[in-house]
DNA sequence: GAGCCGCCTG
DNA sequence: CAGGCGGCTC
């Protein structure tokens, strides 16, 4: 919706055409153009609420064509050259003259008097532009001889007006772009011929205006490039093939109604293969120049309504949610120097290069959070870290923490990804790993904020991919042993110093999220910040900083062994590990 | 003796 | 963080 909403903003006034016809002789590129912004743009928004943009656009499109093609235009076309021969160019202009006033197909073998009558003004005004049109496509040169004269003359007049017509719709297209807007309805100073400064304002403005809507139409034209280029390739074949079968038709001297029936079908197989072979490659092309297109369009916009001082602050996050929803990966590829938190500015190409390259590569409903080169959010302490699935947050506990950079990181990613088509559905393959990775440890960390004490089994059960032996096991138990040890120290270290510093009152020692001692233990388990640290984890370290205080204050640590209570208190206070810990991580 | 823990050291 | 070591429990 939103994305159309912008097309039409920008769509050039002067390039909307007031006849479909009047374009469709020399240029198919042309005829593409009204069915674009005719029928297309003029089209309530609402005919869009389901499926994708991208679908409508490419089936409206190939609609609108297919309807120009199956109208008596491309039918008279076909027979025409089927029948280049004089004594058939008369019957194939009369054929397809009935085929005009009857669209049903039940054509009948003659044109009564009645029938001539019952058309409309309209309809007969329609078949000779058609049959001129036809004749002008088809480089006709005997075809002019064969009508009446009075029909030639008409025939000439609407060649004349369409020729004419075309040329103005080109010498339109070909104008600077200030031209083009000076003659449209919006207003369009020079520079320089404003007399105060409220109007430099406006010109700028204008001016800002008139280059998006330039840059918008390269875009459009662009796409419609695209467009044309691959039907035409298409349509060269088809017209090539139509030709040899009409040859087999004269000799086989078949009715021309059996040949327009079979012109249909051929036309029918010609469309589905159209659809079936062209359609992936098309929509591809699409989806990248519009996903492009407005993108660019959005940042534009907020950049130019950015540029005249007014708070974005809502309609920055508005745009962020909105493309967002428009490639469905946003989150999934940003790379958080794009996002940053107070001034958005839109322009990271690298962001878009890569949600187009996975939107190419896997879809737009492929699971882009499968991929989280997405950085931690804004709020590093956002709650619904802990509600992630294990490889979402080693994932990103990977990327954030990783001493390459971010960029680097998602290049890692996704060429795993392209040697693991599957990574990006659901990077838990399971592979059991003979030794312990980066990874592993960096999950163990994770894993003691909520158990200190963790037994093998638990080991085990939270380390599925994991091919345990002795080996592994006693590597996994001396993390843990090496974890309780930093633990402990830093305990001792900040009860002693608020002994030092006079703490008297056990209740002056509490440990928040801002205490020093945790950013000591965050800094130590968690360094990229990247997981909500539960708040069990702060009780148990208030408990075990008390413990500590208690001890030293009653002077216990003159035992050799005066931790070992503490110890025994603390193992006591483990928690159960998440379920999310227990998928396997990702490598 | 296996398994685990904590301390020490690098 | 890992290796070595001693101690403890079973």
């Amino acid at each position: 919706m939103k994305v159309f909403a912008f097309f039409t903003a920008f769509l050039p006034d002067q390039s909307m055409h007031s006849s479909s016809e009047g374009c469709i002789e020399d240029d198919k590129a042309d005829v593409m153009l009204p069915c674009f912004h005719r029928n297309m743009y003029d089209e309530p928004l609402a005919s869009y609420s389901n499926g994708s943009i991208i679908s409508q656009l490419l089936r409206k499109t190939i609609h609108s064509k297919r309807a120009l093609d199956e109208s008596p235009f491309y039918l008279s076309s076909s027979a025409v050259a089927d029948c280049s021969q004089e004594d058939q160019s008369s019957v194939s202009s009369k054929d397809s003259t009935v085929e005009a006033a009857s669209p049903s197909g039940h054509a009948p073998t003659g044109a009564s008097p009645e029938g001539e009558h019952a058309m409309s003004d309209h309809l007969q005004a329609k078949r000779a532009r058609v049959e001129n049109i036809i004749r002008v496509m088809v480089g006709s040169p005997n075809s002019r001889q064969h009508g009446d004269s009075e029909r030639s003359e008409n025939e000439a007049r609407d060649t004349r007006e369409a020729r004419e017509a075309y040329r103005e719709n080109k010498r339109k297209q070909r104008l600077p772009q200030h031209q083009e807007h000076s003659a449209s309805a919006q207003v369009s100073r020079k520079p320089g011929s404003s007399s105060s400064d409220n109007c430099n304002t406006k010109d700028e403005e204008c001016h800002k205006l008139k280059e998006q809507l330039h840059s918008m139409q390269r875009l459009l034209r662009h796409l419609q490039e695209k467009f044309l280029q691959v039907y035409h390739q298409e349509e060269a074949e088809y017209d090539r093939d139509e030709t040899e079968v009409g040859v087999e038709r004269d000799i086989l001297e078949e009715s021309t109604e059996s040949h327009y029936i079979s012109a249909e079908d051929d036309f029918e197989r010609k469309n589905n293969r159209v659809a079936a072979e062209e359609s992936q490659n098309l929509q591809e092309t699409l989806k990248q120049e519009l996903t492009r297109a407005v993108n660019d369009c959005v940042d534009r916009v907020f950049k130019n309504v950015s540029s005249k001082g007014l708070d974005l602050s809502l309609s920055s996050a508005f745009a962020r949610h909105q493309r967002c929803k428009l490639a469905q990966v946003q989150r999934g590829r940003a790379s958080k120097p794009a996002l940053p938190s107070t001034t958005p500015s839109y322009s990271t190409p690298l962001h878009d290069s890569h949600i187009l390259e996975h939107l190419l590569k896997y879809g737009p409903h492929s699971n882009f959070g499968g991929l989280p080169c997405l950085p931690p959010s804004m709020d590093r302490t956002s709650p619904d870290s802990v509600d992630l699935p294990w490889e979402t947050i080693a994932m990103r506990s990977k990327v954030t923490s990783s001493h390459l950079g971010h960029h680097i990181e998602c290049g890692e990613l996704q060429g795993m990804a392209d040697r693991n088509p599957y990574m990006s559905l659901n990077i838990s393959f399971h592979s059991l790993t003979e030794g312990l990775t980066p990874s592993h440890l960096k999950k163990a960390k994770l894993m003691f904020f909520y158990t200190r004490y963790p037994s093998s089994n638990v080991l085990k059960t939270f380390f599925p991919d994991v091919k345990f032996n002795r080996c592994i096991t006693s590597q996994l138990i001396k993390w843990f042993s090496n974890f309780r040890e930093f633990y402990y120290i830093q305990m001792e270290k900040f009860a002693r110093q608020a002994i030092v510093d006079g703490v008297t009152d056990i209740k002056d020692m509490s440990v928040s999220r801002d205490s020093e001692l945790f950013r000591a233990l965050n800094m130590h388990y968690n360094k990229a910040n990247d997981f909500h640290v539960p708040d069990r984890f702060l009780e148990v370290a208030e408990i075990t900083l008390h413990e500590f205080y208690n001890a030293i204050s009653a002077t216990k640590d003159s035992d050799p062994s005066w931790k070992k209570a503490i110890y025994k208190v603390i193992c006591k206070l483990d928690s159960d590990v998440p379920e999310e810990f227990k998928t396997s991580s990702y490598l």
